[in-house]
DNA sequence: GACTCCGATCTTTTT
DNA sequence: GATCGGAGTC
């Protein structure tokens, strides 16, 4: 019980309450974590609760691993049992186990985003609706929004308010589009994200006897960023702890930043309401950030009309003012940022983990990634464009989800013509057509082929069919990787990919090479039960991009959103590109709850940071190709500047040179100053001197030496791969590169 | 049906 | 800037 020591009187109250409801309203840096590690930890030492009776849910897989990790320090390997993850992966995992009582098979695919909406795309198309209008984006959230809140397609079409809305809207039929939506859903045995929870609660509705056993199950359930959960699943959760009734939710209403996907910070206020016997526990002393920073973040938040009140405050000492930084351009935004780091590091003995960068938009990675490059600082990012969304991974994987599923209609567009084997839209959408219209499974038609299709049809079809039979048999008798690696080579994928030799191309097949790596990885792992395809693509089905956490021991700076930050800290904080519309976006500022929601993010960006915090913003940016003027954010003007720092002293002299310098150069878009700068001065790179060994610089990526090079003299590009970061494969224009003698 | 080229379009955050 | 779809050609 010594643990109990590190906590203040607050925080040990809701670590202590474990029998009842019980809220924990957790002020940003008030140790939210800590009190729910320990209250887990507490409930299975002191109380000998069984850690498999213990439901923990978080957002993201990350705090899951992370408290997880906290908690196996203090109890041991017990913890492992714990039924700990986001909402999305433990309900999958028991509709893996009880699918079968609403028709799902265990092994359904999971549909990432990207599916979901080409799978819209195709029946907007089939029903011939004007494609502008029915924008696959707008009708995904419809039909997300409603499945958050759980609103079947059913319900959808006779809810006569939301046929007003859709009617007003001129999309009078997304209704019907949500419905095929889900049949073909249904049809393909897949569920996308809304749908593991939307069906978890319909599992629980329409089969009382698995909502009994899980309610038996879980005696005790904590849900950590209570704010952040929906209509749906508050009701899943709610509905599995009201029998033993010990249901423990932490959240701050101030750092509510999901509304856009269907969070409901009035989830809380419910609560309230729906737990009578309720504990409520207020955890308000910041021990994560300096005076002035938590009063700069009460300043902001001040300006919200919707909040519960509350009041950070902090024993810290007054620490340093806060910094705006004003630059010319993004690029010059990144250098700036890069040479602060420079000095902070020098002056405070600080390490490159002491950092981090957090933006907006993942596109704003690229200016900074640029600037840490040139000034050879190591970072990392975070997020941006997964791994397992490139397009060849998911061919791949497209081909392993099919062999294990022959109803997956998406995963069979994906792979049925590539590589060409001469079967074009039109067929393909034929026998999709013909699938439904007969109202038979794609693998029954596929299988009957001869029945429905002229013989040039056939005669491309048949092989393939034999093809994924053959490729099922394989799999039966072998492991993932083994199996993988046949369906990579024997379809045709990996020589295709292996003969375009472009750049692109090598960059491809070396992701295919990793892909299949990272099955090999999974099939050496001890720790799992089964090795076959199937499991592994349950694995990867849900998992982000934090993947690869621990890789080396390497000091880095640490850069994502803002939104990915959540639940993190960092003794020095850059919050990168706080202009307006960009910080506020542009797209959010529609109504005033949108724009206190883009102000409740500011306030997480501000709180990250535990000593110094920088606000940096830019005149001029890049955007879809353009440069465009911007100008302060707002809520860098809604800070009491009682904690900011005096603006006449935060230029340097030498800031201003740069900036004058940049401005007789006239706005012109940098890229075209590049190609001038390459021609006078980087142009006399020869290609033959590209080789092994050789020493390069190229304007955006900076200075290293050559490790391996391809030219692909058509395309102008090389690929190289630098030392100098982390001997990463990059292509380069190579008329950019300038060798150094 | 495959391929190429051109222009239109979209730009937020995540499971 | 990148991606996607349409039109036109082989």
């Amino acid at each position: 019980m010594d643990y109990l020591k590190d906590l203040n009187s607050f925080q040990k109250a809701a670590v202590t309450h474990t029998e009842g409801p019980c809220l924990v309203i957790a002020g940003a840096g008030s140790g939210k974590t800590r009190v729910l590690t320990y209250r887990i930890a507490h409930l299975i030492k002191e109380h000998k609760i069984d850690p498999f009776s213990i439901l923990a849910l978080t957002f993201t897989n990350k705090a899951a691993n992370e408290m997880k990790n906290r908690i196996e320090s203090i109890v041991g390997t017990d913890a492992r049992s714990l039924w700990m993850g986001t909402f999305h992966s433990i309900f999958s995992r028991i509709l893996r186990a009880e699918g079968h009582k609403i028709g799902y098979p265990s092994n359904y695919v999971i549909y990432d985003t990207q599916d979901s909406k080409s799978l819209i795309k195709s029946i907007v198309k089939e029903l011939t609706l004007d494609p502008k209008m029915y924008k696959e984006n707008y009708v995904y959230n419809r039909i997300s929004n409603a499945k958050n809140k759980l609103i079947s397609y059913s319900e959808y079409v006779n809810n006569a308010l939301i046929q007003e809305e859709d009617a007003l809207s001129l999309r009078p039929k997304i209704g019907e589009i949500y419905k095929i939506y889900v049949k073909r859903c249904f049809k393909s045995q897949a569920m996308d994200f809304d749908d593991l929870l939307f069906n978890t609660n319909v599992l629980f509705s329409d089969h009382i006897d698995v909502l009994n056993k899980y309610q038996q199950i879980f005696k005790y359930v904590l849900i950590d960023e209570f704010q952040d959960t929906n209509h749906c699943q508050y009701l899943i959760t709610k509905k599995l702890a009201s029998v033993h009734r010990n249901i423990c939710v932490v959240g701050d209403d101030a750092q509510s930043i999901y509304a856009f996907r269907g969070a409901e910070i009035k989830n809380i206020l419910k609560f309230e309401d729906d737990f009578d016997d309720l504990k409520v526990v207020k955890l308000e002393q910041n021990y994560r950030s300096t005076k002035n920073i938590v009063n700069a973040a009460n300043s902001i938040i001040e300006k919200n009309e919707s909040k519960i009140s509350k009041d950070v405050w902090t024993e810290n000492e007054e620490g340093e003012l806060i910094s705006v930084k004003k630059a010319f351009s993004d690029n010059e935004e990144g250098r700036i940022i890069s040479n602060l780091i420079f000095e902070e590091k020098n002056k405070k003995q600080l390490t490159n983990s002491n950092f981090a960068v957090l933006y907006r938009t993942n596109s704003q990675s690229r200016s900074m990634e640029e600037a840490l490059r040139r000034i050879g600082i190591k970072y990392k990012v975070f997020g941006g464009v997964s791994f397992y969304q490139r397009k060849e991974v998911k061919d791949l994987l497209a081909y392993l989800r099919f062999v294990v599923n022959h109803n997956d209609e998406q995963s069979f567009r994906r792979i049925i013509n590539y590589p060409r084997r001469g079967i074009g839209l039109t067929s393909i959408n034929k026998i999709i057509l013909t699938s439904n219209e007969e109202n038979k499974s794609l693998w029954e038609i596929l299988k009957n082929a001869s029945n429905y299709f002229n013989r040039r049809v056939l005669k491309s079809l048949i092989p393939f069919v034999d093809m994924i039979r053959s490729f099922e048999i394989f799999n039966n008798k072998n492991d993932a990787y083994v199996s993988a690696s046949h369906i990579a080579s024997t379809s045709g994928l990996l020589e295709d990919l292996y003969n375009d030799k472009s750049i692109e191309g090598i960059s491809r097949f070396e992701n295919i090479q990793e892909l299949l790596n990272s099955i090999k990885e999974f099939v050496d792992n001890p720790e799992n039960s089964s090795f076959n395809i199937d499991k592994f693509l349950q694995e990867i089905s849900l998992m982000t991009d934090q993947d690869s956490d621990d890789d080396s021991d390497e000091e880095y700076i640490s850069l994502m959103t803002i939104h990915m930050a959540k639940g993190l800290e960092f003794p020095v904080v850059f919050v990168v590109g706080v202009e307006e519309d960009l910080f506020p976006s542009q797209m959010m500022i529609t109504t005033k709850e949108d724009l206190e929601e883009e102000r409740r993010l500011f306030y997480v960006a501000i709180t990250r940071s535990m000593n110094k915090l920088y606000l940096t913003y830019s005149n001029t940016r890049y955007r879809y190709g353009m440069l465009k003027d911007c100008q302060m954010s707002r809520f860098i003007k809604e800070i009491n500047p009682l904690y900011l720092e005096n603006e006449s002293n935060l230029v340097n002299k030498s800031f201003i040179k740069n900036v004058l310098r940049e401005k007789k150069k006239n706005i012109k878009p940098i890229s075209k100053l590049l190609i001038n700068n390459i021609n006078s001065q980087f142009a006399s790179s020869n290609i033959n001197e590209l080789k092994e060994g050789v020493s390069v610089q190229h304007p955006s990526f900076g200075s290293g030496e050559i490790m391996k090079v391809d030219i692909d003299a058509n395309q102008k590009k090389a690929i190289v791969k630098f030392k100098s970061v982390g001997e990463k494969t990059l292509l380069l224009n190579f008329a950019k590169l300038k060798i150094i003698k």
